[in-house]
DNA sequence: TATTAATCGAGACGGTACGTCGCGTCTTGCC
DNA sequence: GGCAAGACGCGACGTACCGTCTCGATTAATA
């Protein structure tokens, strides 16, 4: 039970209650921004401050740290379709192309492009942050997959010893690789092609 | 009027044939020890340049940035075997698990681990590295996957009409995947029921 | 569209309102020290902020180079007695020798001779710092020999006639020249001698 | 007789008859032409060899020091006249009015004025350039003002007792402290104002 | 006249200090 | 008490020169 405020390093938790909502949307407004102008990298805590009229300790009382702000812009991009669940029309390679082919369209827009490029460089080393990441991101993605596929196994389209974990990885592995290492550009073509490799290997 | 071209200003390119080795050594060999010590972004060239006992400007000279310093630590680090051909003992699956296995094991060592990572990060921001990390590590890597998928086209284990370009991107993405962002250990098992996955979908 | 003016690029003044006194007394101190232990020359930004335990950034806030902060050191030095007039006790010539022997004795301790030095020799390339030192030190301790003459001519112990800018320069300037060149000591006596023979020049 | 060449540090002498005339040529006309550009001060030994087409080393071979180079140049620029007795008319006080005239033309030459200015801020804090300055500049120009005055006394037009090494001071102080700080234009008109106030203390 | 060792131009080297940028904390009024 | 503003101590940046140390390629005094 901390009552000591001044004794555990001086930091004392504020008080969301007067927490300004103008200074959160100016400061995820310039984040936003910048992330998209100059990249994460380049992206100072300064900047952020001067271009949303913020005091640098506004935005130090609310987050941790930079990773922790652009955390914020990217949740609220995803945000709202984040547990949303798969399409199902009833054949699975259809679903899983109309969905592949939807993420090809988000990460060829800038503002996800180097949104997301900064996390998965970011995470490699802020351990913090990964394991935000996944819980918040990655797993509840991963889950809409495995939950689809299984309606697949119910349905008869997909193995029912398959390892549908491993499934998920060998849709998601290989665009994530050409995503980050940039070895071919993403298109609804190559988004289907993969969904009939991988369906080759789930098929009953 | 004189013209004192050479007097001052720009960057006048330096001369190879005067490296120094030593110098060259041991600033691969600080850069290498700080990178598994501290990580990539917590190491910095004037840390380099201290622990090699050397000149700032000798980095500088050499390397255009920390990125460049590390792209030929690594270099150096899985230099030997770029170009290596994989096994071929017949049986296409069993050799690519040996394969997959022995990555497994690098991917394992923090040395490899932490580079590996901070490359990964680093090419997210900074292209030229990207490109030159893409044609002396990424493009070679897959050329061998694709030699060894070719040969057991040949030998009737794999359908003769399957996208080797993908089915490469089938066995590493996944692991990629699961390395970078951690969902889940690397594990010679893994290794092994990826490769059988994968087979599925590439067996005539 | 929202104009950054003050997000980056080019040099906010300071407000002087916020400035920290401790810092500032700290910064004198230690360049002041700094210049008798090694001199001018070989007195660094670096050193003055490592023995200040202040931020390189909190001198070049305030001071626009190494000059600016001793010519601060100095004026504190000699600022007590900046405006004093010269004593009068009647006769001219008392006085001058009582003034040049005190001067003498200034001259003589290490921190005025190389704090002073450091300056004559520093005013050389710095004309920004010449007008300050010229307005500052220069002209009013020319001014307050002046003055005393303008007395002395009263007292009838001065030619009317004499050219006081150029009397006084002859009691100063032959004092500044031993001193700077070391072509010998200053000593008492010396002072006495010098007044004695300008004496013989201004008298009706 | 040194024979161990190596042993004294390794700095064998270098040997002035195998000597390049064109390059210390080409040297001193550089240091020349950049302290009259850039000043004492922000000229560098670098931009010195690079201006003469020169090896540092060399440089470095010949001159101990930045300071040396800049006191050959003065040497030859004041050379010629270096032990030039004073005119003499028959008259003292025109003499001197004719030497000093010659002095006040002499530093009013932007060569001269920038290459004295640097002696003397450099001789400040180099005590071994200042015995040097002292030895070769200094003392010979006080010796034939006092040369001058001696053959004055005989003349009848300056007092025996005078004291004639207070008296040069006299005359070239105040005219260096008028030079060195600024205070006012040198002027011919200057020049023989300061030669009539010092006869009138130098007169029977 | 040929030899040969020192000087030459060039510039890489280990260093020190520069002046700037951004960090995360601290301080000062204002609302 | 949160806020805008921004000064503070600090650490790293990338650059400029320092004075020393190789490198061939002249080059001039001897053999």
């Amino acid at each position: 039970m901390k009552e000591n405020a001044s004794a555990d390093g001086g930091r004392r938790a504020p008080n969301p209650k007067r927490r300004s909502a103008r200074a959160e949307r100016a400061i995820l407004d310039a984040a936003s921004e910048l992330i998209v102008e100059v990249g994460f990298a380049r992206m100072t805590m300064e900047a952020i401050a001067a271009r949303a009229r913020v005091g640098k300790q506004t935005i130090y009382r609310w987050w941790p740290s930079k990773s922790a702000v652009v955390l914020d812009v990217f949740t609220h991009l995803t945000g709202e379709k984040a547990g949303q669940p798969l399409p199902d029309t009833g054949d699975v390679a259809t679903d899983l192309k109309t969905v592949l082919r939807a993420t090809v369209d988000e990460f060829t827009t800038p503002a996800m492009d180097r949104t997301a490029r900064a996390f998965t460089a970011e995470i490699q080393h802020d351990t913090e942050l990964a394991v935000q990441i996944g819980e918040r991101l990655v797993s509840p993605g991963t889950e809409v997959y495995k939950e689809r596929l299984r309606s697949a196994v119910d349905a008869g389209q997909v193995r029912a010893d398959a390892d549908l974990e491993l499934a998920v990885e060998l849709l998601t592995g290989p665009f994530q690789k050409r995503w980050l290492l940039r070895t071919a550009p993403l298109t609804h073509t190559y988004a289907e092609d993969l969904v009939d490799m991988v369906m080759c290997a789930l098929r009953p």
